[in-house]
DNA sequence: ACAAAAGTGTTGAGAGTACACCCATGC
DNA sequence: GCATGGGTGTACTCTCAACACTTTTGT
C-alpha cells in the first residue's frame, strides 16, 4: 500500500438477455472505433471515478437500452493484461435480464447500432467477449435452476404457458406440463391475478409472483 | 472509449480458510499503516500493470503464506466509491483453501503479524473486509455443497472420518456417519490408499481423490 | 477390560418423472 | 366443428433421512 502502481482502467461490460422471437437474445453493439472497428461486442464502457460498479452498469445500460429496472447481477472480473490490445483495462462483467417489451432500442442514444442476436448464432465478438458471454449462460442457466429470476424476464401478469416457454427456451428443452406447474404450485410464489381473455382458445388464469419472495429457492 | 477517465486503483484481496484446531479459520493481517493501523485485515494487496488477476492473488497469497499451490477461486469484486478512504480502490476479492498442514506462518516475509482466527471469533475488521469475509463464507458453504472442493483442505491421503469432520466444521452440524458415507461411496470419487495404523483404535481406511474429479457434482 | 473411532443395512417419506385426455374459447 | 393452447391425476422410481450395534486396535 505504499507506493503509487502504474493503474489499470476499469470498465463494467454487459450482458443483456431477453426472450423474442422465441429464442433468447443478447444485446451487441457495434463498435465505432479501433480497435475491433465494425465488430459486434456487448455494452460496456468506463468505470466514472466516483460511481460504483453497479451505477455505472446501471448507467451503461440505460444509455443503450433505454431501460431502468432490470435485474442486473454481477459475474466476474476479466483481467488479463492482454485482453484489450490498447493497454491494461480489466472489466467488471454483468449480466441483466429484461422483458422485451420494455425495451425501446431505437431509443437509444449512445451506439450506432445496437441489435438483438440469437446466443445460438452470435458473430465473431471484440475483445473477450465471447468468454463472457459464455459464461454468462452457464450463469443464467444455473439461476433459472435455483431462483425465481425468471420472472423477471416476463411481464407483470403472465400465464404458467408463458413461464414455460420460457424455461424451454433457457434450457433449450421441453419439460411436462403437469409436473412443471405442480411444481411451481408446491413453491407457492405465486397469486392469481385474473384471467387474460383476448387469445383463441380456452382463457388462461394470469399470475403474478409474490412479494419478497426469497431469491434462492430451488425451482426445477 | 474516446477520452481518458481518471482511473481507480485495483487490488486483489484474499479470505483464506483452513481448518485448525477443529474449527474453520481465516488468515488476518495486522495493519501496519493508516488507514485502520492496528486493525485487522484480509491479505491484499494491488495487481501489477502486466499482472493477471489471478496471478496476483498467488503472488500475494504466496507473500503472505508461503504456499504456491492452492485451491484458489475469484469471489466478487467490490467497488463501492467510499470503501476506502484513500480513494478509489476496487478489489477483487479471492478465496483460498489450504491444508493447514502446508502452511508457514512464520516463514512469511511480508507481514509483520499474520493470524489465524475462527470465523466465529473475527476481530473488526478494516475496510470493507468483513463482508468479503461474510461473502466468501456463505461460497465455501455453497462449493462444499455442490462440489469437491472440501477435498483440498485435506492431506492427499485422508480417512472417511477427516472428510466428515472438515464438512462438520464448514457447515456447523452434525451428519449421520452411514449416510454421509454411503454418499460418498455412490459418488465414486475415492480410491482406496491403505490403512492409517498408527492410531489407537481400529484402523481407518485411508482414500485419495481420484484423478479428473470434475468439479461440479452434488456432493451432498 | 476398557476406551475410541471404524465400519456397516434397512425402512419410510417425499420428490421427481413418465404419461393422456377433456375443456373453453375464437374463428 | 375445428384449431389452439389450457388445465388436470396417478403410479413408479429414486433419493434422502432416521436409526444402533459390532469390530479392531492401543493401553
Amino acid at each position: 500500500m505504499e507506493k503509487e502502481f502504474p493503474k489499470p482502467s476499469v470498465t463494467v461490460d454487459m450482458v443483456i438477455f431477453t426472450i423474442l422471437e422465441g429464442e433468447l437474445k443478447v444485446l451487441l453493439v457495434k463498435r465505432a472505433l479501433e480497435p475491433f472497428k465494425g465488430r459486434w461486442a456487448i455494452p460496456g464502457g468506463f468505470v466514472r471515478i466516483a460511481e460504483s460498479l453497479e451505477d455505472a452498469a446501471r448507467r451503461e445500460l440505460q444509455e443503450e437500452t433505454g431501460v431502468k429496472d432490470v435485474y442486473l447481477e454481477q459475474l466476474y472480473t476479466f483481467g488479463e493484461p492482454e485482453r484489450d490490445p490498447r493497454g491494461r483495462v480489466i472489466t467488471v462483467s454483468y449480466m441483466a435480464l429484461s422483458n422485451a417489451d420494455k425495451i425501446n432500442l431505437s431509443a437509444s442514444t449512445d451506439a450506432a447500432e445496437a441489435k438483438w442476436f440469437s446466443v445460438s448464432e452470435l458473430p465473431k465478438l471484440a475483445f473477450d467477449h465471447q468468454k463472457i458471454v459464455s459464461y454468462a449462460i452457464k450463469r443464467l442457466r444455473w439461476k433459472f435452476e435455483y431462483t425465481s429470476i425468471a420472472f423477471s424476464m416476463l411481464p407483470e401478469k403472465f400465464t404458467l404457458g408463458q413461464i414455460q416457454k420460457v424455461y424451454e427456451i433457457v434450457f433449450e428443452k421441453r419439460f411436462d406440463k403437469r409436473n412443471f406447474f405442480k411444481k411451481l404450485h408446491s413453491l407457492n410464489i405465486l397469486n392469481e391475478a385474473g384471467v387474460k381473455s383476448d387469445v383463441p382458445h380456452r382463457p388462461p388464469m394470469l399470475y403474478s409472483l409474490k412479494k419478497n419472495v426469497p431469491e434462492i429457492m430451488e425451482i426445477l
